[in-house]
DNA sequence: ATTTTACATTAACAACTGTTCATGTAAATA
DNA sequence: TATTTACATGAACAGTTGTTAATGTAAAAT
Protein backbone atom coordinates (compact mmCIF):
# COMPACT_ATOMS: atom_id res chain seq x y z
CA UNK A 1 0.00 0.00 0.00
CA UNK A 2 2.99 2.27 0.99
CA UNK A 3 4.99 1.21 -1.86
CA UNK A 4 2.03 1.95 -4.27
CA UNK A 5 1.78 5.52 -3.06
CA UNK A 6 5.47 6.23 -3.48
CA UNK A 7 5.67 4.71 -6.74
CA UNK A 8 2.88 6.28 -8.04
CA UNK A 9 4.27 9.71 -6.96
CA UNK A 10 7.98 8.64 -8.13
CA UNK A 11 6.08 8.48 -11.32
CA UNK A 12 4.05 11.71 -11.69
CA UNK A 13 6.68 13.46 -10.61
CA UNK A 14 9.21 11.67 -13.34
CA UNK A 15 5.76 12.66 -16.17
CA UNK A 16 6.07 16.04 -15.05
CA UNK A 17 9.70 16.34 -16.04
CA UNK A 18 9.86 14.66 -19.03
CA UNK A 19 6.76 16.50 -20.38
CA UNK A 20 8.49 19.93 -18.77
CA UNK A 21 11.93 18.85 -20.21
CA UNK A 22 11.31 16.02 -23.10
CA UNK A 23 12.07 12.66 -22.40
CA UNK A 24 15.69 12.85 -23.72
CA UNK A 25 16.53 15.91 -22.16
CA UNK A 26 15.44 14.17 -18.45
CA UNK A 27 18.14 12.77 -16.91
CA UNK A 28 18.01 10.16 -14.06
CA UNK A 29 19.68 13.01 -12.12
CA UNK A 30 16.90 15.32 -12.77
CA UNK A 31 14.24 12.83 -11.81
CA UNK A 32 15.94 12.00 -8.58
CA UNK A 33 17.04 15.56 -7.70
CA UNK A 34 12.99 16.55 -7.50
CA UNK A 35 12.42 13.59 -5.59
CA UNK A 36 15.72 14.62 -3.37
CA UNK A 37 17.66 11.67 -3.29
CA UNK A 38 20.30 10.02 -5.23
CA UNK A 39 20.47 8.70 -8.42
CA UNK A 40 20.85 5.38 -7.65
CA UNK A 41 18.16 5.35 -6.10
CA UNK A 42 15.88 5.88 -9.15
CA UNK A 43 16.57 2.22 -10.02
CA UNK A 44 14.53 1.27 -6.95
CA UNK A 45 11.53 2.26 -8.49
CA UNK A 46 11.78 1.61 -12.59
CA UNK A 47 14.22 -1.24 -13.91
CA UNK A 48 15.21 1.53 -16.91
CA UNK A 49 14.51 5.19 -18.21
CA UNK A 50 13.13 3.11 -21.36
CA UNK A 51 10.90 1.41 -19.39
CA UNK A 52 9.81 4.87 -18.09
CA UNK A 53 8.51 5.87 -21.50
CA UNK A 54 7.09 2.99 -22.05
CA UNK A 55 5.04 1.91 -19.11
CA UNK A 56 3.13 5.47 -19.36
CA UNK A 57 2.49 5.22 -23.54
CA UNK A 58 1.04 1.86 -23.77
CA UNK A 59 -1.22 1.90 -20.76
CA UNK A 60 -3.12 4.81 -21.86
CA UNK A 61 -2.79 3.47 -25.61
CA UNK A 62 -4.53 0.20 -23.88
CA UNK A 63 -7.33 2.75 -22.67
CA UNK A 64 -7.89 4.11 -25.48
CA UNK A 65 -8.54 0.89 -27.81
CA UNK A 66 -10.88 -0.49 -24.77
CA UNK A 67 -13.14 2.66 -25.17
CA UNK A 68 -13.21 2.63 -29.27
CA UNK A 69 -13.80 -0.82 -29.10
CA UNK A 70 -16.95 -0.61 -26.75
CA UNK A 71 -18.19 1.81 -29.16
CA UNK A 72 -17.67 -0.07 -32.42
CA UNK A 73 -18.99 -3.24 -31.47
CA UNK A 74 -21.99 -1.24 -30.27
CA UNK A 75 -25.43 -1.31 -32.58
CA UNK A 76 -25.27 3.32 -32.65
CA UNK A 77 -25.51 4.89 -35.70
CA UNK A 78 -22.28 5.95 -36.91
CA UNK A 79 -22.80 9.40 -35.52
CA UNK A 80 -23.54 8.58 -32.57
CA UNK A 81 -20.46 6.48 -32.66
CA UNK A 82 -18.71 9.42 -33.88
CA UNK A 83 -20.13 11.38 -30.66
CA UNK A 84 -18.71 8.94 -28.08
CA UNK A 85 -15.60 8.48 -29.66
CA UNK A 86 -15.22 12.16 -29.55
CA UNK A 87 -16.52 12.23 -26.01
CA UNK A 88 -14.44 9.16 -24.65
CA UNK A 89 -11.02 10.19 -26.22
CA UNK A 90 -11.82 13.76 -24.25
CA UNK A 91 -12.53 11.62 -21.04
CA UNK A 92 -9.33 9.90 -21.52
CA UNK A 93 -7.71 13.35 -22.35
CA UNK A 94 -8.89 15.57 -18.99
CA UNK A 95 -7.70 12.00 -16.74
CA UNK A 96 -4.20 12.06 -17.91
CA UNK A 97 -3.26 15.31 -20.39
CA UNK A 98 0.37 14.80 -19.23
CA UNK A 99 0.55 11.82 -21.03
CA UNK A 100 -1.34 12.42 -23.83
CA UNK A 101 1.21 15.07 -24.48
CA UNK A 102 4.04 12.23 -23.98
CA UNK A 103 1.55 10.23 -26.80
CA UNK A 104 1.63 13.32 -29.03
CA UNK A 105 5.31 14.14 -28.28
CA UNK A 106 7.61 11.64 -26.88
CA UNK A 107 6.65 8.32 -28.96
CA UNK A 108 9.85 9.05 -31.21
CA UNK A 109 11.80 7.75 -28.20
CA UNK A 110 10.42 4.55 -27.79
CA UNK A 111 13.14 1.96 -29.20
CA UNK A 112 12.58 -0.90 -31.38
CA UNK A 113 10.60 -3.33 -30.84
CA UNK A 114 8.57 -1.19 -28.88
CA UNK A 115 8.79 1.63 -31.33
CA UNK A 116 7.29 -0.24 -34.11
CA UNK A 117 4.37 -2.04 -31.44
CA UNK A 118 3.10 1.19 -30.28
CA UNK A 119 3.08 2.95 -34.14
CA UNK A 120 0.97 -0.42 -35.50
CA UNK A 121 -1.18 -0.02 -32.09
CA UNK A 122 -1.46 3.77 -33.41
CA UNK A 123 -2.66 3.10 -36.67
CA UNK A 124 -5.14 0.17 -35.63
CA UNK A 125 -7.30 3.50 -33.31
CA UNK A 126 -6.85 4.88 -36.26
CA UNK A 127 -8.46 2.37 -39.09
CA UNK A 128 -10.79 1.98 -36.39
CA UNK A 129 -11.98 5.77 -36.52
CA UNK A 130 -11.59 5.05 -40.14
CA UNK A 131 -14.46 2.69 -40.19
CA UNK A 132 -16.88 4.61 -38.40
CA UNK A 133 -16.35 7.45 -41.11
CA UNK A 134 -16.85 4.90 -43.68
CA UNK A 135 -19.96 3.41 -42.00
CA UNK A 136 -21.46 7.11 -42.08
CA UNK A 137 -20.70 7.58 -45.63
CA UNK A 138 -21.98 4.05 -46.64
CA UNK A 139 -25.08 4.50 -44.69
CA UNK A 140 -25.51 7.92 -46.29
CA UNK A 141 -25.40 10.47 -43.26
CA UNK A 142 -22.14 11.80 -43.92
CA UNK A 143 -20.91 13.95 -46.77
CA UNK A 144 -19.16 12.69 -49.64
CA UNK A 145 -15.97 13.16 -47.70
CA UNK A 146 -12.51 11.37 -48.11
CA UNK A 147 -12.28 8.81 -45.76
CA UNK A 148 -8.72 9.25 -45.14
CA UNK A 149 -8.43 12.07 -45.21
CA UNK A 150 -11.26 13.19 -43.10
CA UNK A 151 -10.36 10.58 -40.15
CA UNK A 152 -6.54 12.41 -40.06
CA UNK A 153 -8.12 15.82 -39.58
CA UNK A 154 -10.68 14.46 -36.69
CA UNK A 155 -7.68 12.45 -35.13
CA UNK A 156 -5.12 15.64 -35.47
CA UNK A 157 -7.71 17.71 -33.74
CA UNK A 158 -8.32 15.34 -31.32
CA UNK A 159 -5.14 14.90 -30.79
CA UNK A 160 -3.75 18.45 -29.42
CA UNK A 161 -7.03 18.58 -26.86
CA UNK A 162 -3.99 18.07 -23.90
CA UNK A 163 -3.07 21.59 -23.79
CA UNK A 164 -6.53 22.92 -22.78
CA UNK A 165 -6.03 20.92 -19.94
CA UNK A 166 -2.47 21.50 -19.62
CA UNK A 167 -2.04 25.50 -19.84
CA UNK A 168 -2.37 27.24 -17.05
CA UNK A 169 -3.89 30.07 -18.13
CA UNK A 170 -6.94 28.48 -19.67
CA UNK A 171 -9.63 26.96 -17.35
CA UNK A 172 -11.22 24.91 -19.93
CA UNK A 173 -15.19 23.45 -19.46
CA UNK A 174 -15.09 20.10 -20.13
CA UNK A 175 -18.80 20.11 -21.21
CA UNK A 176 -18.19 23.30 -23.21
CA UNK A 177 -14.67 21.61 -24.67
CA UNK A 178 -16.83 18.45 -25.76
CA UNK A 179 -19.98 20.39 -27.01
CA UNK A 180 -17.59 22.41 -29.55
CA UNK A 181 -15.76 19.69 -30.29
CA UNK A 182 -18.38 17.39 -31.28
CA UNK A 183 -20.57 20.34 -33.31
CA UNK A 184 -16.77 21.03 -34.87
CA UNK A 185 -16.52 17.72 -36.07
CA UNK A 186 -20.63 16.78 -36.89
CA UNK A 187 -21.09 20.04 -38.80
CA UNK A 188 -17.89 19.54 -40.65
CA UNK A 189 -19.01 15.74 -42.19
CA UNK A 190 -22.55 15.41 -41.08
CA UNK A 191 -24.81 15.95 -44.20
CA UNK A 192 -26.92 19.49 -43.55
CA UNK A 193 -30.43 18.49 -42.85
CA UNK A 194 -33.17 20.32 -44.76
CA UNK B 1 27.45 29.55 -55.75
CA UNK B 2 28.91 25.91 -55.22
CA UNK B 3 29.37 26.40 -51.44
CA UNK B 4 25.50 27.62 -51.55
CA UNK B 5 24.88 24.45 -52.78
CA UNK B 6 26.71 22.39 -50.79
CA UNK B 7 25.19 24.66 -47.68
CA UNK B 8 22.58 23.52 -48.80
CA UNK B 9 23.02 19.87 -48.74
CA UNK B 10 24.40 19.87 -45.74
CA UNK B 11 21.09 21.19 -44.14
CA UNK B 12 18.67 19.54 -46.24
CA UNK B 13 20.36 15.71 -45.08
CA UNK B 14 20.51 17.30 -41.39
CA UNK B 15 17.27 18.31 -41.43
CA UNK B 16 16.05 14.74 -42.77
CA UNK B 17 17.92 13.09 -40.06
CA UNK B 18 16.73 15.52 -37.12
CA UNK B 19 13.29 14.69 -38.26
CA UNK B 20 14.04 10.66 -38.31
CA UNK B 21 15.97 10.66 -34.94
CA UNK B 22 14.51 13.58 -33.43
CA UNK B 23 17.03 16.69 -32.90
CA UNK B 24 18.27 15.63 -29.02
CA UNK B 25 19.05 11.97 -30.30
CA UNK B 26 20.82 13.42 -33.76
CA UNK B 27 24.50 14.10 -32.74
CA UNK B 28 26.79 15.30 -34.88
CA UNK B 29 28.59 12.54 -35.51
CA UNK B 30 25.59 11.51 -37.15
CA UNK B 31 25.49 14.52 -39.38
CA UNK B 32 29.35 14.38 -40.35
CA UNK B 33 28.69 10.28 -41.06
CA UNK B 34 25.73 10.93 -43.48
CA UNK B 35 27.62 13.39 -45.42
CA UNK B 36 30.93 11.27 -45.37
CA UNK B 37 33.32 13.50 -43.59
CA UNK B 38 34.38 14.18 -39.74
CA UNK B 39 32.91 15.58 -36.76
CA UNK B 40 34.63 18.70 -37.01
CA UNK B 41 34.02 19.50 -40.44
CA UNK B 42 30.25 20.35 -39.50
CA UNK B 43 31.47 22.95 -37.89
CA UNK B 44 32.86 24.93 -41.20
CA UNK B 45 29.01 24.93 -42.34
CA UNK B 46 27.12 25.95 -38.34
CA UNK B 47 27.92 27.28 -35.82
CA UNK B 48 26.57 25.15 -33.15
CA UNK B 49 23.83 22.24 -33.02
CA UNK B 50 21.38 24.66 -31.59
CA UNK B 51 21.83 27.30 -34.04
CA UNK B 52 21.02 24.44 -36.85
CA UNK B 53 17.39 24.10 -35.04
CA UNK B 54 16.89 27.96 -35.50
CA UNK B 55 17.64 28.40 -38.59
CA UNK B 56 14.58 25.75 -39.54
CA UNK B 57 12.34 26.76 -37.55
CA UNK B 58 12.78 30.78 -38.14
CA UNK B 59 12.70 30.90 -41.40
CA UNK B 60 9.69 29.02 -41.90
CA UNK B 61 7.67 30.91 -39.21
CA UNK B 62 8.57 34.09 -41.13
CA UNK B 63 7.18 32.12 -43.73
CA UNK B 64 4.38 31.86 -41.97
CA UNK B 65 3.51 35.17 -40.61
CA UNK B 66 4.13 36.73 -43.98
CA UNK B 67 1.36 35.19 -45.78
CA UNK B 68 -1.46 35.56 -42.83
CA UNK B 69 -0.20 38.97 -42.69
CA UNK B 70 -1.21 39.46 -46.49
CA UNK B 71 -4.71 37.81 -45.93
CA UNK B 72 -5.52 39.43 -43.22
CA UNK B 73 -4.98 42.90 -44.29
CA UNK B 74 -6.85 42.17 -47.04
CA UNK B 75 -10.46 43.14 -47.82
CA UNK B 76 -11.53 39.77 -48.14
CA UNK B 77 -14.59 38.63 -46.33
CA UNK B 78 -14.08 36.05 -43.19
CA UNK B 79 -14.87 33.18 -45.20
CA UNK B 80 -12.72 33.74 -48.32
CA UNK B 81 -9.55 35.06 -45.50
CA UNK B 82 -10.14 31.76 -43.78
CA UNK B 83 -10.09 29.69 -47.48
CA UNK B 84 -6.67 31.54 -48.02
CA UNK B 85 -5.29 30.75 -44.56
CA UNK B 86 -5.67 27.24 -45.35
CA UNK B 87 -4.79 27.34 -48.61
CA UNK B 88 -1.28 28.81 -47.93
CA UNK B 89 -0.90 26.77 -45.10
CA UNK B 90 -1.04 24.02 -47.26
CA UNK B 91 1.48 25.27 -49.64
CA UNK B 92 3.96 25.90 -47.13
CA UNK B 93 3.44 22.82 -45.57
CA UNK B 94 3.86 21.07 -49.12
CA UNK B 95 7.51 22.94 -49.63
CA UNK B 96 9.06 22.21 -46.71
CA UNK B 97 7.26 19.33 -44.81
CA UNK B 98 10.09 18.16 -42.85
CA UNK B 99 10.59 21.48 -41.47
CA UNK B 100 6.81 21.99 -40.73
CA UNK B 101 7.47 18.36 -38.52
CA UNK B 102 10.14 20.30 -36.51
CA UNK B 103 7.49 23.28 -35.82
CA UNK B 104 5.29 20.29 -34.57
CA UNK B 105 7.73 18.30 -32.85
CA UNK B 106 10.84 19.57 -31.76
CA UNK B 107 10.75 23.22 -30.90
CA UNK B 108 10.49 22.38 -27.04
CA UNK B 109 14.51 21.59 -27.86
CA UNK B 110 15.29 25.44 -28.46
CA UNK B 111 17.06 26.99 -25.82
CA UNK B 112 16.35 30.56 -24.22
CA UNK B 113 15.85 33.15 -25.33
CA UNK B 114 14.94 32.12 -28.82
CA UNK B 115 12.36 29.22 -27.07
CA UNK B 116 10.24 32.21 -25.73
CA UNK B 117 10.62 33.95 -28.97
CA UNK B 118 9.03 31.23 -31.19
CA UNK B 119 6.57 30.28 -28.47
CA UNK B 120 5.46 34.64 -28.56
CA UNK B 121 5.69 34.43 -32.44
CA UNK B 122 3.42 31.38 -32.84
CA UNK B 123 0.97 33.10 -30.27
CA UNK B 124 0.75 35.67 -32.68
CA UNK B 125 0.08 33.48 -35.77
CA UNK B 126 -3.09 32.35 -33.65
CA UNK B 127 -4.35 35.24 -32.45
CA UNK B 128 -4.25 35.88 -36.25
CA UNK B 129 -6.14 33.62 -36.99
CA UNK B 130 -8.77 33.68 -33.75
CA UNK B 131 -8.92 37.60 -35.55
CA UNK B 132 -10.97 36.37 -38.45
CA UNK B 133 -12.63 33.83 -36.62
CA UNK B 134 -14.23 36.66 -34.93
CA UNK B 135 -14.94 38.83 -38.08
CA UNK B 136 -16.94 35.72 -39.19
CA UNK B 137 -18.55 35.51 -35.87
CA UNK B 138 -19.53 39.43 -35.25
CA UNK B 139 -20.28 39.77 -39.25
CA UNK B 140 -22.86 36.84 -38.72
CA UNK B 141 -21.55 34.37 -41.47
CA UNK B 142 -20.03 31.85 -38.55
CA UNK B 143 -22.13 29.94 -36.32
CA UNK B 144 -22.00 31.06 -32.46
CA UNK B 145 -18.79 29.20 -31.93
CA UNK B 146 -16.09 29.30 -28.94
CA UNK B 147 -13.39 31.40 -30.60
CA UNK B 148 -10.95 30.06 -28.42
CA UNK B 149 -11.68 26.32 -28.48
CA UNK B 150 -12.27 26.54 -32.80
CA UNK B 151 -9.21 28.22 -33.61
CA UNK B 152 -7.38 26.09 -31.46
CA UNK B 153 -9.04 22.66 -33.22
CA UNK B 154 -8.33 24.37 -36.58
CA UNK B 155 -4.73 25.09 -35.80
CA UNK B 156 -4.37 21.36 -34.76
CA UNK B 157 -5.71 20.11 -37.89
CA UNK B 158 -3.47 22.20 -40.08
CA UNK B 159 -0.41 21.09 -37.94
CA UNK B 160 -0.43 17.85 -38.83
CA UNK B 161 -0.91 18.27 -42.42
CA UNK B 162 2.92 17.47 -43.12
CA UNK B 163 2.47 14.01 -42.18
CA UNK B 164 0.32 13.65 -45.42
CA UNK B 165 3.22 14.64 -47.19
CA UNK B 166 6.21 12.94 -45.74
CA UNK B 167 4.12 9.49 -45.12
CA UNK B 168 6.11 7.35 -48.32
CA UNK B 169 2.27 4.94 -48.19
CA UNK B 170 0.16 8.03 -49.45
CA UNK B 171 0.83 9.34 -52.11
CA UNK B 172 -1.37 13.09 -51.42
CA UNK B 173 -2.84 15.01 -54.42
CA UNK B 174 -2.32 18.36 -52.75
CA UNK B 175 -5.86 19.75 -54.74
CA UNK B 176 -7.84 17.55 -52.77
CA UNK B 177 -6.25 17.79 -49.51
CA UNK B 178 -6.85 21.23 -49.85
CA UNK B 179 -10.74 20.47 -50.96
CA UNK B 180 -11.22 17.93 -48.30
CA UNK B 181 -9.47 20.12 -45.92
CA UNK B 182 -11.21 23.83 -46.52
CA UNK B 183 -14.72 21.45 -46.73
CA UNK B 184 -14.23 19.93 -43.34
CA UNK B 185 -13.87 23.91 -41.51
CA UNK B 186 -16.22 25.79 -43.57
CA UNK B 187 -18.66 23.69 -43.14
CA UNK B 188 -17.82 23.23 -39.44
CA UNK B 189 -18.35 27.04 -38.47
CA UNK B 190 -19.74 28.32 -41.59
CA UNK B 191 -23.63 28.88 -41.29
CA UNK B 192 -25.70 27.28 -42.93
CA UNK B 193 -27.44 28.02 -45.82
CA UNK B 194 -30.93 27.85 -46.16
C1' DA C 1 14.16 -12.62 17.63
C1' DT C 2 15.26 -13.17 13.07
C1' DT C 3 14.62 -12.33 8.47
C1' DT C 4 12.80 -10.04 4.78
C1' DT C 5 11.42 -5.87 2.42
C1' DA C 6 11.44 -1.08 0.92
C1' DC C 7 14.09 2.66 0.48
C1' DA C 8 18.34 4.98 0.54
C1' DT C 9 23.58 6.17 -0.06
C1' DT C 10 28.50 6.54 -2.02
C1' DA C 11 31.50 5.57 -5.60
C1' DA C 12 32.58 4.39 -9.87
C1' DC C 13 32.24 2.77 -14.85
C1' DA C 14 32.40 3.18 -19.82
C1' DA C 15 30.34 5.46 -23.42
C1' DC C 16 28.98 9.45 -25.57
C1' DT C 17 28.33 14.41 -26.14
C1' DG C 18 29.28 19.31 -28.41
C1' DT C 19 33.02 21.87 -29.39
C1' DT C 20 37.88 23.63 -30.20
C1' DC C 21 42.56 23.76 -32.05
C1' DA C 22 46.16 23.03 -35.09
C1' DT C 23 46.95 21.57 -39.46
C1' DG C 24 46.38 20.21 -44.39
C1' DT C 25 45.04 20.67 -49.38
C1' DA C 26 43.08 21.70 -53.72
C1' DA C 27 40.80 25.17 -56.24
C1' DA C 28 39.53 29.98 -57.02
C1' DT C 29 41.01 34.69 -56.85
C1' DA C 30 44.20 38.46 -56.81
C1' DT D 1 52.76 33.64 -58.84
C1' DA D 2 50.99 34.60 -54.39
C1' DT D 3 47.16 34.43 -51.56
C1' DT D 4 42.83 33.76 -50.11
C1' DT D 5 38.88 30.67 -49.69
C1' DA D 6 36.21 26.43 -49.05
C1' DC D 7 36.42 22.16 -47.37
C1' DA D 8 38.55 18.56 -44.87
C1' DT D 9 41.23 15.80 -41.03
C1' DG D 10 43.06 13.97 -36.36
C1' DA D 11 43.41 14.56 -31.68
C1' DA D 12 41.84 16.06 -27.69
C1' DC D 13 38.87 18.46 -24.05
C1' DA D 14 35.61 18.65 -20.23
C1' DG D 15 31.19 17.55 -19.10
C1' DT D 16 27.22 14.53 -19.03
C1' DT D 17 24.86 10.28 -19.48
C1' DG D 18 22.53 5.60 -17.97
C1' DT D 19 23.61 2.03 -15.20
C1' DT D 20 25.82 -1.17 -11.70
C1' DA D 21 27.92 -2.81 -7.34
C1' DA D 22 28.50 -2.80 -2.56
C1' DT D 23 26.58 -1.35 1.45
C1' DG D 24 23.42 0.64 5.02
C1' DT D 25 19.08 1.17 7.79
C1' DA D 26 14.60 1.38 9.63
C1' DA D 27 10.22 -0.82 9.47
C1' DA D 28 7.39 -4.89 8.55
C1' DA D 29 6.72 -9.79 8.35
C1' DT D 30 7.86 -14.29 9.94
Amino acid sequence: MRENTKKERFLEVALQLIHEKGFKATTMRDIANALNFEVANVYNYIDSKQSLLEIYLFNIQDEFHDSIDLVVASTYSPKEKLKLVISSYIQITAKRPLVQALIANEWRNLKEPKLQEFIVRRNEYENKLKSIVREGLLTGVFREVDVDITTHIIMSSLRWLYVKYINPHTTVNPIELEKQMTDFILNAIAKKLL
